[in-house]
RNA sequence: GCGCCCAUGGCUCAGCUGGAUAGAGCGCCAGACUACGAAUCUGGAUGCCGCAAGUUCGAAUCUUGCUGGGCGCACCA
């Protein structure tokens, strides 16, 4: 509808500048909005407003203009009125909007799915925690909105991979390894000192003692490093089992989990390096070798390859990079905690050095979470294995309250997480009043089918029977969803999607308590019951979404 | 010290990429089930949009400077 409204607007426009009426102009974006306030019309351009400064002239006389060519063949405006500064308001025709529930019922599960992205590849890249624990209430947060950032950008026309980045290959992991190996030794008796460097939680003895109980004491006389290497790869594995098993309970499912040591193979990192600085990008002190990433406008160099011989995160990461993008990836989307947001320049300096724009790779950060129970904070260290895990945020909370918690506000401001609210099954948790709008529509339509009335299809259908105000909020609405949906994939604004589900739900609520769907009167019946149809086919696909169920009862 | 993010009713947060009278939930007060589900609805109070300038037809939104909070500033990941 807006999309129909901005081509009106354009062909005035073309037409005017032909005809004299206007300078050549040029449009850099043109806002058509549904304004706030009924009066303002169902549609707003402030086209002529943006136009004023550069044609040096009177808004209103552009507006004037504009919608003196404006032509319409389609006939779907009612009228037109210049307001305010110059503002050019829209009134549809009643019969269009009746339209639009036609095309909600015909696309079904499909309505709000359009093609934005024209099938271009892309990569998001989330999660991507180390395997050395499991995934706590951290991760979560940043698990969800690439989850619901992916199912955004595939609903909108890209072709979409969500990726694991396992960062298997560092020292965090021999720390684990060493924990493991550790504990191993204490459960055979041995008195160990366990140093602080290593992890605590409880987990690790776990592993420890299932290695115990299918390989017996052998690596008590094995090497250090050989039983650490060992006890690094098995603890590894199992660890990752379990983030995946995590993961998909909370509605989580990756394309592809990509091993950091696949980027070692065949000396890839090296190669690569070697690369960049025949390119000139990377040169060396005698002892280490530097990134040049102030050539892109980073505050210093950094390190590639460490005075020891080893190549750092950050050297793996480029080759990572640049594996994404000989993937064939247009974008690559990464999303990352706040607190690495230091990295950004040296990252985006990576990729342009290595012929990419910096465009191409998006990152977004997603504020830590606070973690509270009953008000108070809950004090949180994987090192220490003082964590609440997801798994029992999960067990606790449930998977749709948890998603759409963290779905609600947008992911770059702090979010406090609090699991005495979060698991209340009352209005204090949003999720619940948008799922009972959708139980309710399921229940009337029950009602209605219990009594002998059958549901209604469009053509038998007189839908001039919806003459409340409140029908046709409802209907422009559901008409805004895909248009909602586009807005937060070009954002990257997961957010609005639960914003528009409250408002929806509440528009509905409101409406049940004031109007009777099902009555005497088996016309205004039938209309009714088809707007409320298509009001949970909306319900239904934006919660589908957000990985979050649409029961018919609660 | 330098850099990034944030600042909107008592609390938690939106504000659609500069638009018309700044919104919602929670909490508070007063009401609505012999009616399709009261996990709902109706009504009420609450604001120098952190402060100060600037940009223009128009600023919560953009620029600059302050104030206050968070986070970074590794040859860790």
């Amino acid at each position: 509808m807006k999309n129909k409204i901005t081509k009106l607007l354009e062909n005035a426009l073309n037409i005017s500048v032909q005809k004299g009426q206007l300078p050549e102009v040029s449009l850099p974006y043109m806002e058509v909005e549904a304004p706030a306030n009924p009066e303002h019309g169902d549609y707003a351009a402030n086209a002529a407003l943006i136009l004023a400064a550069q044609a040096k002239q009177n808004p209103r006389k552009i507006a004037q203009i504009i919608q003196d060519n404006l032509s319409d063949p389609e006939n779907i405006i009612g009228k037109t009125q210049i307001a305010g500064p110059g503002f050019i308001n829209f009134f549809i025709k009643d019969d269009v909007w009746h339209k639009a529930l036609k095309n909600i019922d015909e696309q079904k599960e499909k309505y709000g799915f359009i093609n934005y992205g024209g099938g271009k590849k892309v990569q998001v890249e989330f999660v991507s925690a180390n395997p050395t624990g499991p995934l706590h209430i951290g991760h979560a947060r940043g698990a969800v909105v690439g989850d619901v950032l992916s199912s955004l950008l595939s609903a909108t026309g890209y072709c979409v991979s969500k990726e694991y980045y396992i960062n298997d290959a560092g020292n965090q992991m021999n720390n684990l390894g060493k924990s493991v190996l550790l504990r191993y030794r204490e459960l055979l008796d041995e008195k160990i000192e366990f140093p602080e460097t290593c992890y605590r939680g409880d987990y690790i003895k776990d592993i420890a003692g299932k290695i115990i109980k299918e390989e017996g004491e052998k690596y008590l006389h094995s090497t250090e490093e050989a039983a650490i290497g060992y006890f690094t790869s098995i603890a590894g594995q199992i660890i990752l089992e379990e983030i995946k098993i995590d993961l998909r309970d909370f509605g989580v499912v990756f394309d592809e989990y990509f091993s950091e040591k696949e980027l070692y193979k065949n000396d890839g990192v090296t190669k690569l390096l070697d690369k960049l600085k025949k390119q000139g990008f990377v040169y060396s002190d005698g002892e280490t070798l530097w990134f040049k990433t102030t050539d892109f406008g980073d505050e210093k160099d950094r390190v590639v390859i460490r005075k020891n011989g080893e190549p750092t995160y950050f050297a793996a990461d480029i080759a990572y990079h640049q594996n994404k993008f000989a993937r064939g990836f247009d974008t690559v989307i990464d999303i990352w905690g706040a607190d690495h947001h230091g990295y950004m320049p040296r990252m985006w300096a990576g990729i342009q050095a290595l012929g990419y724009s910096k465009e191409s790779l998006k990152i977004i950060l997603v504020q830590l979470v606070n973690l509270l129970r009953g008000g108070a904070p809950v004090a949180m260290s994987t090192r220490s294995g003082e964590f609440v895990t997801l798994r029992e945020v999960l067990d606790e909370v449930g998977r749709d309250a948890a998603r759409y918690n963290f779905l609600m506000r947008r992911s770059d401001s702090h979010l406090d997480f609090d699991l005495e609210v979060a698991k209340k099954q009352s209005n204090e948790n949003p999720v619940y009043y948008v799922q009972y709008a959708h139980a309710r529509i399921c229940s009337i339509l029950k009602m209605a089918q219990e009594r002998g009335i059958a549901l209604p299809v469009y053509a038998d259908t007189d839908l001039s029977f919806l003459r409340e105000p409140e029908e046709k909020t409802l209907i422009k609405m559901l008409v805004r969803y895909p248009e909602t949906i586009c807005g937060a994939a070009k954002a990257l604004e997961p957010h609005r999607i639960p914003f528009y589900l409250n408002e929806l739900a509440g528009v509905f609520h409101s409406y049940y308590n004031k109007n009777k769907v099902i009555s005497e009167n088996d016309g205004l019946t039938a209309a009714r019951l088809f707007l409320i149809m298509e009001i949970k086919i909306v319900l239904q696909n934006a919660l589908n979404i957000l990985g979050v169920s649409a029961p018919e009862k609660m």
